[in-house]
DNA sequence: GTCTATAATGGGATAGAC
DNA sequence: GTCTATCCCATTATAGAC
């Protein structure tokens, strides 16, 4: 934890309304001049620390990937008591609850499946996946050594996100939907699916 | 089936090149110059079709969701014998077979669940939803009444579109990822999850 | 390190001829 | 129904002062 005032630099000020903004509208819906509005100052000042638009945007999600990248892995890890199952339906309940948490990440994470080139995929593969990968291995050869981890993350992946980005569908459906925005009643479900 | 050469007229034309487009690299990403192009006409014929951009991609949208759902409605509904867990597995690789043979559906619904406001993601509960809605709702009556059927749809949904957008990254993922590729695979894990 | 000013291009949209 | 021509504004990016 850092001390006291904690001046962001300018760069750092930069990368952070810009992933904002990159999360919320995609890379051609924003701006240099929507980011530099953000952070106060005149876009030409970005140019003093990114080349150009598209190097602030990798910049960005890959500022973005390893931020949360670390704060998964500090959420988990300690709590390594228990059986295997239980700490995989940890795992699961805590990936929900990440992922609720910071809509940003989801969104940007979605955004690149979609329209990330190779070189930009393969952040994703370095920075987001290892992480999770790791855990996730080491939990299922005590469960089920013969599941495939990936197809494992990639359904959990699947499950949480969808879900948690449908809730605002929800909000509008005919009948009585308010509890599917519940992330509790959520993660009961996704537990019931994922561990059986 | 129509009858012989099929001559569409140019406003489903630019309905066709517009959905490509949008389904590609989104709203902000394309230009009424480039679906002018695609058409081959000018951009200024377009405003003919359409008042604005926007319109463009509200229609394009909504024609892209009624073709699907038609077609998703073909598909099954025939094949009524068998059990109604049977028909729920054969649903499952129904769905995965058409998200799979259809990425730009794949692609449009993901972008609508991220960007879309209210308005455009009605259209989506009101065209897309309902009719699967129908046809799970239908299944699970007997299957598990007691269970969500909301639930059921939007899980089966981001497995199924998270799996399939997902394929691209293992072409690049580090030891032998090939068989993730493999929609048969696919389809069999997707049935071990959800119909356990 | 940030500004003002500006270049160069591309964007959405319209007018009016054909 | 499509075209040419054009308007006006936003965009990315740079030059050079401070």
């Amino acid at each position: 934890m850092p001390a006291a005032v904690e001046t962001r630099s300018t760069r750092d000020k930069i990368l952070d309304e810009a992933i904002q903004c990159f999360a919320n509208v995609g890379f051609s819906g924003v701006s240099m001049r929507d980011i530099a509005r953000a952070v106060s100052i005149t876009p030409a000042a970005i140019y003093h620390h990114f080349s150009d638009k598209d190097a602030l945007y990798r910049e960005a999600v890959t500022y973005a990937f390893n931020f949360n990248a670390e704060s998964l892995s500090l959420t988990v890890g300690e709590g390594s008591d228990g059986s295997s199952q239980e700490q995989f339906r940890l795992l699961v309940s805590d990936v929900l609850n990440n992922m609720h948490a910071d809509p940003l990440f989801r969104r940007i994470y979605l955004r690149e499946i979609l329209d990330g080139n190779e070189a930009r995929l393969r952040i994703l593969v370095t920075e987001v996946l290892p992480d999770m990968h790791g855990r996730v291995a080491g939990l299922m050869k005590d469960i089920a050594p013969d599941v495939d981890c990936h197809m494992v993350m990639v359904s959990l992946a699947g499950l949480v996100l969808h879900h948690l980005e449908t809730i605002k569908i929800s909000l509008f459906m005919p009948d009585g939907h308010r509890k599917h925005q519940d992330p509790d009643s959520m993660d009961r479900w996704l537990l019931q699916l994922l561990v059986e």
